[in-house]
DNA sequence: AATGAATGAGAGTTCATTCAT
DNA sequence: CATGAATGAACTCTCATTCAT
């Protein structure tokens, strides 16, 4: 049907297919810099090669431009991993591994992982947008992860443990990881210092979580 | 009928010694509150009872007042720490539970660790700020802890890694709880949930730690 | 109805090129007529019939401001003047009466030369204006005078004085008819009295000067 | 029947003689050198070794404070003045020379004469201090000379010139040393030169001045 | 009499947002 | 569609003046 008449979308949201691609790179790229407060939505026009009028044709305002920064690169995904969660096949113990080797590589690693920093400090002093990120971010990771571990558990694989501290277990060094990937500030780092391999970490993590989680523990530990 | 009227306060108050605590305390919080921008300072003043002139009576500057508060709260205590460290006679391994444990309490735990999240994401858009920072808040805090470490190896006690690493391993889940103390911020709220027990969590990553550092490794291992 | 209504004049007026003009008018008004520091920016921008916000469009400050006013009215005219002091031809007695009543016709006699009196007065208190002051203007004058005296010396017609202090006694007068013509505070208005004829009082002035600095003295001068 | 109750004055005056002087020297001292707008009460006060209250104490505004200063330094000397121009004996070209050079020596040459070029400069933007200058300086100023002009004109030693156009001529030059003296601005310091003698440059003028104005012109003359 | 802590209106400057073109 | 000139509310900081002590 919508292949017959072009769809004249509501010329809201045409736009925002075709244009802001720039925009939202730029505000991605300035927000997770300099924090939300701190970016001036003219520098986001520049950077994108547009007049400050522009972003305001496609975004009407910087909380509606930070929004939509969010769904494009955070919570636009998340059918996708609940379809992949759906569709896995594996032991629960792999699929948390998979799970969170593949967040690193699709999203802790990437810029847009510097989001969850910004609402960790400025989230209290926004809180349209804070009530939005929980919504569109931090309660579907939540219902994943919840997800993962009661298969596990319904698997028989998995201890019971609280759902909410098994989801809170498996998050923390998540958070930690995207935490000191954008503590780039000066005043933090340890100028000569290796910096700590995210991997490794992360595969470390992982491994204490199920030596906690799994039923029969496989006598191996952290190394 | 005027007598009624609870004391109409009287407007100049003098309270002269007072005052510069008053202001550094509101100070503490609005900033752990609300961010180092975001914090106006005629609230601080407000929130201490005064006038947006008289603020600037006692600190010269936004700036100054922030620093004051950093001196006030965090860098006026490391000559104290510095001794119970020059001091202390048990073992290095019990020396550095003893600290973290310590710090949890005296800082950590403290509306004073959220200046940490705070230089952490703010640093970069006030330079001065970072730099008097670092001077006088990370910097000592890796003297201290890398004199420990230097302590522990000296003594034959623990293994000679490079000392900025062990360092940074030390501080990582101490930053980490600070974090996590400080972003109770709505959208990071798992509502219902216990939170992590600080303390707990900071033995066992002592304990961690320890199975690193600790020459004779006592075959024990995290659970 | 809302037909007679004289057309309420529209918010946004888009006049870029004719701004900047308007309000450097519009400040050097204000400036000349009530000093640097008590002229208020927005007082500035309200004469120039646009708002407070607009002025820092073209202007990144007050200091900024000021210093366009002198440029566009002062400084910005010596490659001028320079040019037809090179191009002179007559004798330089000629030349200096020419220079001064030019100047009195051009500047002296012109709302800019109060710019002068401004920073005579003001320039203690704002040392960066004071220097940009002398570099562009003051030192600029200088040049040119010392210039012609140095002409008259090498062509024979005048004494080799110093040509410090001959720049100096050339200045005087100009200095004083500025003072005068901006000294319009009512304390010093002899209300009822014929003003000094500015003309008559720079040429007596020069034929003083030139008294003192021709070779052959014209027999009379004063004691 | 004052004689007998010793006139308790009113508690405003009192003070004046007693305390105030150091207040008017340091107040003196810091118009001349800032300015009106430009000098801090505060600084006042500190000159003077009092506190910011005190000053309040003596003089009830700024306002009150500068007019104490220009009574104490100016006008009050009025009195004094006029009563010696009163009791001169010798020609009137004696005595306007003299009126000058004294003039010289107890104003023109002191500190207090800043006082004139402030006016000259702040009149417009303090309204009343500029009457108040008026009719406590310069209209007596006006008056003594003018009185000066008309005794020579009465005894048959000058030309009966129009008053104001007289009083003018004699204060220009007066008025220039002022200027030229507190003109300190580092913008207008020709470095290196020898500064004016302001008593030959003075003495000059009563010349051109006398010549002309007295009867029997001594035949030289300025054009 | 003397103090100095306290005030608050007002300054220059910034920036998200609007709208005539 | 796209622009960018214009706005004005909000910010930090200053200083003449007040008044409890």
């Amino acid at each position: 049907m919508q292949e017959v008449t072009p769809t004249p979308p509501p010329k809201h949201e045409r736009r925002k297919d075709a244009r802001p691609g720039e925009l939202l790179a730029a505000a991605l790229d300035l927000f997770v810099e300099k924090g939300y407060a701190a970016t001036r939505v003219e520098e986001v026009a520049r950077h994108a090669g547009v007049s400050k009028g522009t972003l305001f044709l496609y975004f009407p305002s910087k909380e509606e431009l930070f929004k939509a920064v969010v769904r494009e690169n955070i919570s636009g995904r998340f059918p996708l991993w609940n379809a992949q969660f759906a569709a896995f096949e594996g032991s629960t113990a792999e699929m948390l591994r998979h799970c969170m080797m593949l967040w690193w590589e699709r999203l802790g690693s990437s810029k847009a992982s510097g989001m969850t920093k910004l609402m960790l400090t400025e989230g209290k002093n926004f809180p349209e947008l804070a009530t939005f990120f929980r919504h569109e971010v931090i309660e579907p990771a939540h219902d994943l992860i919840r997800r993962i571990l009661l298969r596990g558990a319904q698997r028989g694989e998995f201890a019971a443990v609280d759902p909410e501290y098994g989801v809170y277990a498996v998050l923390a060094p998540m958070l930690f990881l995207q935490l000191l990937v954008h503590a780039n500030t000066s005043c933090f780092r340890t100028d000569g210092a290796r910096p700590l391999n995210p991997q490794r970490y992360l595969s470390n993590q992982v491994q204490t979580l199920l030596d906690g989680l799994l039923l029969r523990p496989s006598s191996s530990s952290s190394g």
